[in-house]
DNA sequence: TGTACATCAGTGAACGCGCGTTCACTGATGTAC
DNA sequence: TGTACATCAGTGAACGCGCGTTCACTGATGTAC
């Protein structure tokens, strides 16, 4: 068959080369669309150009595939944050400390809308899925919280005794944000404030609380 | 046939009575048991009793169906806000203003962790889903932490300038923090304090952030 | 450099499944006279 | 109080659908000699 597939990339020799990536490429793509349920196996190998039982070759279920579209989507955020951090001024002492948080926050609000499926997909409920399976090498997108939560405490930001277990009431705070606006359970209330400037009072709420 | 389908109520008439408020029961059951996507149309019929296609008689559609599980599973979450409430010795003042937002944080943690498959049901992400429909009688959660913020400003707990708004914020943090415990993200991490501490230890930074 | 061979990535066909939904029906119920 | 009738809740049967997954296969690729 000379004419390929609709969607899918002509394949020159008859292996294709790297049809993991591929499937989790297209997996990505359907996730980006519609969110954990819409990475369906057969549809991922029909953009990939191949056969559906084909994956097997390289998952062992849709689970497993699902499972690493969870983590590239989990990595996609994470890069998406420390973009942000790049994108900081290098200021030393309490005020880059703070800065550094809400560029976390910020980061993880904005990927949260704009990429509102990985969102999703990266958060999905652990119905069959293993515990995180931490598969990606950099640091997470926790990780980079806790990063900045140290670099506060380290600063003088933040109190000691406090910082154990400081991260959880952060990524709560903004993590909590950003489904209730994922989920459209802030959309038609009446006062509710544009979500970047909720979300800027927020980050401020946890600062001063923490 | 005199023999009942397993699992469903003997019926003595030929009409079945509720049928529509068996299957909203029903999908409750399956939403308790499994969350939103458990809530099967067939599955629910099944267990009222009735054949499939009986369902449309009171629900256009699956999601229609899903729609008042839905609002159902919102109002049971702002029932075990009232009781926590109910439950608070009555106290004037900041302190009992106090008491009060706490309370509201606590039934609703409690309910995420005790009621998982109806509190992810309750906040179902809306693919097809109207504007959150509220079908309700009496107040939604949201109005019982509104109230309690409302409450706390009165009694002169929350500067009034920072009211406005201070429900999302509030609702953000608690809300984040049930949906990571929910969603199994706090799991596996080494020093996670125990999830009613960690939710004690929210509150309290809510209530100072604020 | 050439040949024989094992490997294993992708093929082709088929499964069983349960789902949501549509259709024409039937017969108990409640109402009008 | 009795009879005729319209209503409409539930029946029975059937659809088409797309899914995940299994099976036996084939033939290009890379390796060993």
């Amino acid at each position: 068959m000379s004419g390929s597939a609709p969607g899918a990339r002509a394949r020159g020799t008859y292996r294709h080369g790297d049809l993991r990536r591929a499937l989790i490429e297209a997996g990505i793509e359907l996730a980006r669309a519609g969110g954990p349920d819409a990475v369906v196996l057969r549809e991922a190998t029909r953009r990939a150009g191949v056969v559906p039982n084909a994956a097997y070759r390289h998952f062992a279920s849709r689970q497993a595939l699902l499972q690493a579209v969870r983590a590239a989507a989990l990595s996609a955020l994470a890069v998406a944050i420390e973009a942000e951090l790049a994108a900081q001024p290098a200021e030393a002492g309490i005020e880059g400390a703070r800065a550094g948080l809400r560029a976390v926050g910020t980061a993880y609000l904005r990927f949260a809308l704009s990429e509102t499926g990985l969102f999703r997909t990266a958060f999905a409920a652990p119905d069959a899925l293993g515990p995180a399976k931490a598969g990606s090498a950099g640091l997470g997108p926790f990780e980079l919280l806790s990063a900045a939560l140290d670099r506060l405490a380290a600063a003088g930001g933040l109190p000691t005794e406090r910082r154990p277990g400081a991260e959880y009431l952060a990524w709560s705070a903004v993590h909590g944000l950003a489904m209730l606006a994922v989920d459209g359970m802030l959309r038609g209330r009446p006062d509710a404030a544009p979500l970047h400037e909720l979300g800027q009072r927020l980050i401020d709420m946890v600062e001063k609380g923490l």
